[in-house]
DNA sequence: TTGAAAGCGCTAACAT
DNA sequence: ATGTTAGCGCTTTCAA
């Protein structure tokens, strides 16, 4: 690549200001123990010379990288058009920037990128991970576990019959409160006098998806008559799902008054069939989403009660847990989450009422 | 963060191999000069150790560090959501690994953030740049510029009054022929027949919109009455923006018989509207999109006619440049496109014929 | 073809 | 409080 002229280095910024370059060092990293005369002398040549630490060389020392690794296991394309990613990979990189951290980002598909990434994660090159494994029997998971990183994860993980799963392995992750969420938006249909509330569940090989449906089924063994299976069709996150799975409900249970769907996109579907089919949101069938995506959510007809959680705090969080709240790291943050015992961090979510319910 | 486990250092492999440091970093960094007993014989203990090079260390003598930023400005959440970006993210991150490279994410909002990535490129801590400046009068571009970093820009940037702009200031762009596919979908429908031919823009702050319009107005100009502002209509690149916009011209030329989308999000909000108006697509009103977003144009009624691009290989394509293809990089790199005069490279789109016109 | 040795720019332990 | 110095792990002359 392009010979970038050579950056001053301690060595000139010491000459300018007239001290040793251990001063120079002290003063570019907080500046402790040097007198203040002194320190601005150092950062006047700092700045006159434009000097900017060698981070390779910096690591080579200190044994730490600034840096972490952004795990995002991709099968389809869609996932990572998810807004959801672009959210959570926002926060991820205001808290890392803050704190002068570097994004590296690795996507994957695949088994031999499995190998490649924990090569690379068991290579050192990076302090710590944050992993996005949102598919049952993803072999990453533990893949990523046996390479001995600090690691966060996006969501729940699965670990299957993994023994190594849970606290006991130190695992973290950040999800949000999804079987609660489920619980209010199903609790919020029940207390509308609705009785037969149906739910169109997200893709079930994603933990959010069982989470979901897991909070709706809990609500829905104290209703009377809502253990009827034939109310829960299976979907998967899309706006096309939402409404397959909307025909096949008004199919098999016509007399449906209420919906939860596992995310605002499904609910978009459903509200298109719904409107199709000649039915009134919500005075005949109530809707509820997921997600609260303002986009979606706000430009519905009618607008769309959701369940809300903060997907970019999410990821900032993820990335404070690794900078700060880890075994080893600098030091713990106090946190304003639930943490259940299995090694996660919950976030709590909102009910949003708005038109449709 | 959490004290890895030290690994193995060239020491440690020269030991076991009984060689010295020098003999294995050949052998690592592709073994020229070395007989070959001796490199089986290092190859061998660096397996055995699970030797991997740090990078730093090596970064520090060798002045590069095999890392690359990749630029996203996001003024809304929305460009990120984009599948355009996740794509074009792919192709970026497949090339870089294939070249063992890492991928660092930048992601910026506002005029802070600027100034922030400036400084961290110009900092010299990756061998180059790739930035997506998409919107007109975006300062990144020139900030960039001056940080003297080897960039390539994806989509062409629009350096508005900057006399530093093209070629002269060695600026390299990948962009996707939408002149010349916009071209050829507006003379398709002229082969059609049509003669109402109205074009529905994306944003016009970003050159592809720019460049979709100007092609749209090429062939126009040699339509009879194809000059008639009133067909065109300004939009956003959204389904909800090509909803309103198809609305406004409903409204104002009800006898349109072709509408050309800037892009396929915007066709389906078209088509919508065209539905619920009782238009049928495409005997009254053919449909032409831009992308070939194979999720939406395989999924609408009827299938969609559109351009297609290489969003992936447009990525691809980028990082290849960067790598190998700038000035000072290791080699060039033979190129399968159109190279215009600016310093931009231009991959071909393809007309796909579906149902819709 | 292989080895010995000199740093790359920085931090941290030790001296002063 | 400041300076001196010894490496961090690697590549790269230069000698053999």
């Amino acid at each position: 690549m392009t010979e970038a002229v050579s950056r001053p280095t301690l060595e000139a910024v010491a000459a300018l200001a007239g001290v040793s370059r251990a001063t120079v060092s002290r003063v570019v990293n907080g500046g402790d123990g040097v007198r203040e005369p002194l320190a601005e002398r150092v950062r006047q040549a700092v700045a006159e010379l434009g000097y900017v630490p060698n981070r390779a060389a910096r690591s080579l020392v200190t044994r730490r990288h600034d840096a972490v690794a952004v795990v995002i296991a991709e099968p389809e394309a869609r996932v990572f058009a998810d807004p959801f990613f672009a959210l959570q990979l926002r926060g991820i990189s205001k808290e890392l920037t803050a704190h002068d951290n570097q994004l590296v980002l690795l996507l994957t598909e695949g088994r031999d990128d499995h190998a490649r990434v924990a090569r690379y994660l068991a290579g050192g090159h990076v302090d710590g991970a944050l992993v996005f494994s949102l598919h049952l029997d993803d072999p990453l998971p533990g893949l990523i576990h046996d390479a001995g990183v600090p690691t966060v994860f996006g969501g729940r993980p699965d670990w299957g019959d993994d023994p190594r799963a849970g606290r006991s392995a130190g695992v973290v992750y950040v999800d949000c409160d999804n079987r609660g969420g489920a619980r209010a938006a199903v609790r919020h249909l029940v207390d509308l006098g609705r009785r037969r509330i149906a739910h169109l569940t997200g893709a079930l090989d994603q933990t959010s998806a069982v989470d979901r449906l897991d909070g709706y089924r809990e609500v829905m063994a104290d209703v009377p008559g809502g253990a009827d299976a034939r109310l829960v069709v299976e979907s998967d996150f899309t706006p096309a799902g939402g409404e397959r799975a909307m025909r096949t409900l008004l199919d098999r249970c016509p007399d449906v008054d209420a919906v939860f769907a596992a995310n605002d996109l499904t609910a978009l579907g459903a509200l298109r069939v719904l409107r199709e089919s000649g039915r009134r949101v919500p005075e005949d069938v109530a809707v509820i989403g997921f997600d609260d995506m303002l986009p979606v959510t706000e430009q519905t007809e009618p607008p769309l009660t959701t369940v809300r959680q903060d997907i970019e705090e999410m990821g900032r969080l993820m990335a404070r847990l690794l900078l700060h709240g880890l075994p080893g790291g600098r030091d713990r943050v106090a946190l304003r989450a639930d943490t259940p015992p299995d090694g996660g961090v919950i976030l709590p979510t909102t009910l949003i009422r708005r038109a449709s319910a």
